[in-house]
DNA sequence: GAATTAGTCAACCAGATGGTTGACTTTCCG
DNA sequence: CGGAAAGTCAACCATCTGGTTGACTAATTC
């Protein structure tokens, strides 16, 4: 594993950490905070943080004694440009795409 | 490993997969066909595509004694789905992303 | 200063992953 | 028919993964 893809799409392919981004989506979250709706020990979910942190997919910070997790979207990027090469959207130029978002961002 | 979104995620996680991936955007190929650029054994290459088929990133078909390999970039798009609720596609409605690649592809 | 809270670390475990090699089946070709 | 080609299977191996528990550090609160 040495490739940043390959440790984003990693990180991704576990349902326990997809939930752990979902969440913070809504908001920076400390670490307890994150753990809690998980039937799983606290050591566990600080070892996914650890997967997600090394992946880019989110930052940590501490502040006192309670660490934040925040989400670093952009990393997700780098994913979204690859799998753009397939299927749906073979076709599709990526300025194109780009122009797209910014438009639709505007509204 | 239970979930279809891990099993696709996890099959993007390997960089050798996904030059396979990319090596079917050409054509469909022979297992012996993707296994040629690759240093490693056939078994191995053979396994590869065991894990892309199950994640239903691509189909084989046995034709005589040839296994066909195809993309099937329809897997793709739960993935793409799925990520679309964060970083720069956050703000973006699904339906009027389809409707702009409608339109892309006809151009 | 003592207790509590937040979180990590280390050791351990079971099972998955990614590779190897050698034996094997099936199909094709001459 | 006999041999080569296309693949898979099974056994094996080292390493990674996802979880546990218990001990630990550091910051906060009483």
């Amino acid at each position: 594993m040495q490739n940043k893809l390959d440790t984003i799409f990693a990180a991704l392919s576990d349902a326990t950490r997809r939930e752990i981004l979902s969440m913070l989506l809504e908001d920076d979250m400390a670490v307890t905070d994150v753990a809690e709706p998980f039937e799983m020990s606290l050591a566990a979910i600080s070892k996914h943080l650890v997967i997600l942190t090394k992946s880019g997919l989110i930052s940590q910070e501490k502040r006192g004694r309670v660490k934040w997790c925040k989400l670093e979207p952009d990393a997700l990027k780098d994913a979204s440009i690859w799998m753009q090469g397939f299927g749906q959207f073979e076709a599709v130029n990526l300025d194109a795409f780009e122009a797209f978002l910014e438009q639709e961002l505007e509204k």
